[in-house]
DNA sequence: TAAGTATGTTAAG
DNA sequence: TTAACCTACTTAC
C-alpha cells in the first residue's frame, strides 16, 4: 500500500527495529546478491523516506535505496526467521528482528551523492519536516497539465498517489481537469495544507482515512468502504451530494471523481 | 484454477 | 500511449 505515508512508517520501522545494530544482509532470491554481500555485517545508522523512496544508511557512503513500486511490500518479524518464503528480494537479521523484501521496483546501493540526485528530481514531501509547498506551487501555477495530473508527478510533489491525489481534490473541491496555471493560490495553499493533514493523519494511523466524520456511518472504527470519499467509489452514491462518483482512466491511471462537488 | 486488479515507475514505440 | 516489471489479493468460472 504504497503511498507516502506508508514509506514513512517504514522508515520508523527499520529505525526501531534495526537501528544501531549490525545487520545481517542476504538476498534469498538471489537477484541482489552483489548488493546484499556490500551491506552485511554493517550497522544501520539511519532509515529516512523522501516521498515513496525508502533510504537506508549503512555508513561509510552506503545506502540501500529502495523503491516499492505498485506491489513491492516489506514484512517484518521475529527472531528465527522462517525459511524464505517466495521471491525474498532482500532480508535484513538484527537482534531480535527480520524483514523480508519482496516485488520492489528499485533495490539497490548506492551513495549519498546518488542519493541528493533523486532527491533533487523530487517535489517537497508534506511529511517531512520543516517543508514548504512552495516549490510545488511554483512547478503546478506554471503548468498546462490537469491538476489531477500534477498531484501525481513526483517532480511536483513527492509521496502523493493515486488515493490521496483523488480525496484531496474532493476534500479541496476542485476538479482535477482544472489546468493547473488555473489554479488560485487562494485554493492551492489550502490544499497544500489539507494534504499535510491527511498524509500525517495516514502516517499516524497506518492507513488512508479521508472522510471527515460527519461524513461516514461510525465516526469510530472506520471501515475500509467509508474510508474515502471517492477513490474506488465510481457508480456509487457521493457522500456529500449523492449524486454518483464518476471514474475515468488518466495517463494510464484510474481517476475518481464527484462532477458535482468539484465542479470549479 | 484462471483471470483480473492494484495505493507505481520506467522505457520503448 | 503501451507494455513491462512480477506480488498478492479478489473475482469469475
Amino acid at each position: 500500500m504504497p503511498e507516502g505515508h506508508t514509506l514513512h512508517r517504514l522508515a520508523r520501522e527499520h529505525h526501531q527495529r534495526f537501528g544501531d545494530h549490525p545487520l545481517r544482509v542476504g538476498s534469498p532470491q538471489g537477484r541482489f546478491a552483489d548488493g546484499a554481500a556490500l551491506l552485511d555485517g554493517r550497522v544501520l545508522a539511519k532509515a529516512e523516506a523522501y516521498g515513496k523512496h525508502l533510504f537506508l544508511d549503512f555508513a561509510d557512503d552506503r545506502w540501500l535505496h529502495v523503491h516499492l513500486g505498485l506491489y513491492g511490500k516489506w514484512a517484518f518479524g521475529e527472531l528465527p526467521a522462517p525459511a524464505p518464503q517466495g521471491q525474498v528480494r532482500v532480508r535484513l537479521e538484527g537482534n531480535q528482528s527480520y524483514a523480508d523484501l519482496r516485488g520492489a521496483t528499485v533495490c539497490e546501493v548506492i551513495t549519498s551523492a546518488d542519493k541528493r540526485a533523486i532527491e533533487a528530481r523530487l517535489g517537497p514531501d508534506p511529511l517531512r519536516r520543516r517543508t514548504s509547498g512552495e516549490n510545488a506551487w511554483r512547478r503546478l501555477s506554471a503548468s498546462r497539465s490537469p491538476v489531477g495530473l500534477l498531484l501525481m508527478n513526483q517532480e511536483v510533489v513527492a509521496g502523493v498517489g493515486n488515493v490521496y491525489r483523488a480525496e484531496v481534490l474532493f476534500r479541496a473541491g476542485l476538479s482535477p481537469f482544472r489546468e493547473g496555471r488555473a489554479v488560485p493560490r487562494e485554493v492551492f495553499d489550502p490544499l497544500w495544507h489539507d494534504l499535510v493533514t491527511v498524509m500525517r493523519a495516514g502516517l499516524r494511523v497506518g492507513r488512508i482515512i479521508t472522510t471527515r466524520p460527519e461524513h461516514r456511518p461510525r465516526a469510530r472504527d472506520v471501515a475500509a468502504e467509508d474510508a474515502h470519499y471517492v477513490y474506488r467509489r465510481a457508480g456509487l452514491p457521493c457522500r456529500v451530494c449523492t449524486q454518483p462518483v464518476a471514474t475515468e482512466v488518466l495517463a494510464g491511471r484510474n481517476l475518481f471523481w464527484c462532477p458535482t462537488c468539484q465542479s470549479s
